[in-house]
DNA sequence: TTTATCGAATGACTGATAGTCATAAAGTAA
DNA sequence: TTACTTTATGACTATCAGTCATTCGATAAA
């Protein structure tokens, strides 16, 4: 008797496509214009239903946010896996997060709000507590190749990996957030590609851990 | 005559008002806690006339943003006074900027909303027009910096100042943001002190410059 | 002094929307 | 068929940003 069981598939996939149409909602509306019956309409269910699956509109946002985490890690993990000694990993990953911005515009935008927010961790059950999991894998993952590089000398070897990471994090979020949301802006009164700020960042980041 | 004078500079002292009462309100309770009632409230006025002075809402917290990078400004004025060589002027203003998100934490939270969001800049007399003003004025302090670094031989001579400034700010600003919301918790959960965080960063910031 | 004019201020009102809850429907087991 | 559980509903409430017809008060002209 697989009841619970088929039932518990089937609150999953719900979940999911209540995350669908959240995602077809914010990402064409954008999160303050979007409303819960927007939503609720789209994934052919009513509001109250969203709030069975959801503990709140931010919530719903977050859950998106994971997603948009997993992405990231992923990519990150394909971009260390081609190349070699460490340092050139760490460049990878930071090519790896650009271009990320800019394909998963979307998922970029919506992970902004996620850090430029006082996120409330204290529910142990929360999208943010999962947000918060991926996060610290797809850390590890940027603090591995460091120790990479330690060890094949091609990153100087009084760097602490896991802190440096936390600041490559750090770093290459604001940039990518200056890249995407003042980017356009640069271009137009300053004359400075948006491709350029990346260039110099990447030149940067290269020289401040390179043995 | 000068009943026009009189009246404009009143006018003036009243919108500072609504700006006072609007920070005390917005930073003890949060932004999205606040309503324009409460404000109306502090200021001694009625919720009317705070729109006779602010478009609306995000108007208001902009207003209080432009006291904030005023603050800055002053701040990077004076650090970069204080030291002779490019290089060192660069660091303490990294010094002040992190100071700055310590010891006026509300004015830097307040403008963590301006670094993550879309702003529209296309109303000629808003005070996302300001903001933008003072920190291009900002950004300039910091391209000055590099240059006196280039010539006096402490930063490598192959940087662009200007974009090199808008390379830095998006860092720093990635890297106090990590520090302010999310340093609490990664000392909880990875013992890592958030003065190690900027320690690191400075250092990294050194290295990336340094002639 | 009286009256006209005009900008500043008011606050009741509207529209929008996040979140709730009593009720209904659907599904499951006996 | 009945009793029970889970899932879904949508009308309803509370809240709040922003509006607007009206009032107030200061200045100045008659």
């Amino acid at each position: 008797m697989g009841t619970t069981e088929r039932r518990e598939r089937e609150k999953l996939r719900r979940k999911n496509e209540i995350i669908d149409a959240a995602e077809r909602i914010f990402f064409s509306k954008g999160l303050d214009q979007s409303t819960m019956d927007d939503v609720a309409a789209e994934a052919e269910l009513s509001k109250g239903t969203l709030y069975l699956y959801f503990k709140s509109k931010e919530e719903l946002y977050l859950a998106i946010n994971e997603r948009g985490f997993r992405i990231l890690q992923k990519l990150f993990a394909d971009a260390i896996s081609k190349e070699q000694n460490g340092l050139d990993k760490i460049r990878a990953i930071g090519q790896a997060y650009f271009e990320f911005a800019q394909k998963y515009a979307d998922y970029f935008n919506a992970m902004l709000y996620y850090e430029s927010r006082d996120i409330d961790f204290s529910d142990k059950n929360s999208c943010a507590q999962a947000c918060e999991k991926v996060g610290t894998e797809t850390l590890k993952i940027v603090a591995e190749a460091i120790q990479t590089g330690i060890l094949d000398g091609s990153i100087r070897p009084d760097v602490d990996p896991f802190k440096t990471a936390v600041v490559l994090w750090g770093q290459s979020s604001g940039i990518v957030q200056v890249h995407s949301l003042k980017g356009q802006h640069f271009k137009e009164k300053h004359a400075i590609k948006p491709e350029e700020i990346m260039r110099v960042f990447m030149e940067m980041m290269s020289r401040s851990l390179q043995a």
